[in-house]
DNA sequence: CTGTTAGCGCGTTCAA
DNA sequence: TTGAACGCGCTAACAG
């Protein structure tokens, strides 16, 4: 006859069975029912009955993970830092098609993950630092990410990084963004143009859209962007551009009007698009403008993606998302199991469409 | 002078500081260092600053998360349940928002979201069942996921269902799907047509595309799919159509493609898909078969979503996607503090479009 | 094959 | 205001 006024040490309402009561019940030790359970150990059929069978009757649900993690010191959890909340990052099929690969690939050590929106440390949501995971991926998140990142260092923590700063000290994945888009420049160039713009990322957490300054280049903190802009660059020096907030394409829509809507003589003849969800922005407005493309402009965009709903075969470059996903997760199980895996940087493919053309004379 | 060749019980290559040694360093007991951390109880400015000193000598990262979690019964995480693997269940935007509200809400406490894709239990993928979660949402799954939740049950862990059966004995926030799904099937009927078709979604785990035959029905798991088509044969009993594989514009062109390529006597005048997304799918369809929208087909969906690149206004109902993720957070908050919610059911919008008409002649 | 022992790292009594 | 003791629930050693 137990007290049950006398609450247990947690604040949960009722005592739940615990495997020492079923042992008990099924007259063994602790730890033989624990081996029953896991069916790790060598336990005779007899007794694995036995366990089992006061298991069922006490409607014992199994071993508690809580406990079991401690124990193991493992949760079998992996936080995955998004770069914003939900229902924005997830707007992007890039974003989606890595996760898939991170997650499909960390299934392998029956790993799970933690979506943790990178938000302001004060907005309630769960911070990074105090969340039981195994390992953390930052996937498409700004450098300022990097920064709450320490106290997981410290609990020597494996961290992987999906196209951040490579100097960061962290195990990056990373894909030739500069390269691609200097293949996008010059397949322009090669058409005459020009008179380039850009259509870019967001820089930074705020994700503001506006014009590209020198002011915000100097603050911007996400790599991918950062690199895609020197890959333009490197063949247009000095292009400007405009700054979407976020790969989709309303918001291209919005950057390709600012930027078309001037005297026809300054009016940029081609337009790179640092994603073809974007680039199908660009498209719209074009349209709206009454600009045929490619005759009055050319739009290239950057991803290789399936845009729903866009009826053109867009230039662009192709990455592998999936890929990028997958290498991390590899990575990260690589770690968990005490090895050090080689860093991982992938190519990208220039891949022709018929949005693009030659300069309007 | 320790020795370190003997290494711990757990398996890790390293001993961490723990609190343990952050007291020991600051001269003080653990329960105090355990209090200047977590700032709960009183404790003198001085020792404090003494146990936050010993702390960053050794380079303790703080409260390991996973003891904290065993002792405070709590891992701060939530497990959403999803229909498909990320690259799948992701690219429905209702499904997004929904996920959206449901992490905004579950904020509040600090929890985060654990993504558990609704898998073959021996597809490698992390279990429902032995994950350390709080609580568990069902998102827009089958009913068969519904199986897996009995341990979860006898460990008495909050389970809510976002529109899966009534009936099942967990906590429920619904749509009204028939009455939405009625109200389009009415609209319809006003205008004169009699030759209906449906588009639906997946009916069950498998999402295999096919014609909807009486078998399929039968074994469908999927409540809101189920829900939509009682709706429509409320107005047009015995109506028929083709299952969709997923809520996507490419799986519902190939839906209307099989539905519209007959004989034009036996030829659907209106087309009820499921989702906006498959709507835009039989549009894009019908403008390849040279059927003019609402003229020769009219055409109808739901969801009430923005479909990006979509220039037509399309006839649909809308729904509260991400008002019933906040609704399932606030389920979860409330049962984990003890209390008991009521169950929530939302309401839909008739929205009229541009794409529905009177049926030709 | 089974039982005993000993923690995993922390938070929360209670008494001083 | 601080310290000592205890246990959350489980599992990995070892011994029998």
């Amino acid at each position: 006859m137990k007290r049950q006024s006398m609450a247990p040490a947690g604040n949960r309402p009722e005592t739940r069975p615990t495997l020492a009561a079923v042992a008990a019940r099924a007259g063994v030790s602790a730890s033989t029912a624990s081996l029953a359970f896991s069916g790790r150990g060598p336990v005779s059929d007899d007794t694995r009955a036995k366990v089992l069978a006061a298991a069922a009757e006490l409607g014992y649900g199994g071993p508690d993970p809580l406990a079991q993690s401690l124990r193991r010191g493992r949760s079998g959890i992996i936080g995955a830092l998004i770069p914003a909340r939900i229902g924005v990052s997830f707007r992007d099929p890039v974003l989606i098609q890595t996760l898939d690969g991170l997650a499909e690939e960390i299934s392998a050590i029956g790993a799970g993950l933690l979506l943790l929106p990178d938000q302001d440390p004060d907005s309630g949501y769960v911070n990074v630092t105090d969340a039981p995971v195994d390992a953390v991926v930052l996937v498409g998140c700004s450098a300022d990410a990097l920064s709450a990142l320490d106290a997981l260092q410290r609990r020597s923590i494996p961290i992987v990084q999906i196209e951040g700063p490579v100097d960061a000290g962290v195990h990056t994945i990373s894909v030739d963004n500069r390269g691609g888009v200097r293949l996008l420049a010059e397949h322009l160039r090669a058409f005459g143009h020009t008179r380039v713009a850009l259509v870019t990322l967001a820089l930074d957490r705020a994700r503001t859209a506006g014009p590209l300054t020198a002011e915000r280049e100097a603050g911007a903190t996400v790599t991918a962007a950062l690199d895609r802009i020197a890959g333009a660059r490197d063949v247009y020096p000095g292009v400007g551009g405009w700054v979407a907030g976020a790969s989709r394409s309303d918001a291209g829509r919005e950057a390709a009007l600012a930027l078309l809507t001037v005297p026809p003589a300054g009016r940029p003849t081609a337009i790179l698009a640092q994603s073809d969800l974007l680039a199908a922005g660009v498209l719209a407005a074009a349209e709206e403008l009454g600009l045929r493309v490619p005759e009055d402009l050319s739009v290239v965009g950057f991803d290789g993606i399936r845009v729903d709903g866009l009826e053109r075969s867009l230039t662009t470059v192709w990455q592998p998302s999936q890929d990028k996903g997958a290498a991390a997760g590899r990575a990260i199980v690589e770690m968990l199991a005490g090895r050090s895996p080689e860093p991982v940087s992938f190519d990208v493919r220039f891949q022709p469409g018929d949005t693009s053309g030659p300069a309007p004379a």
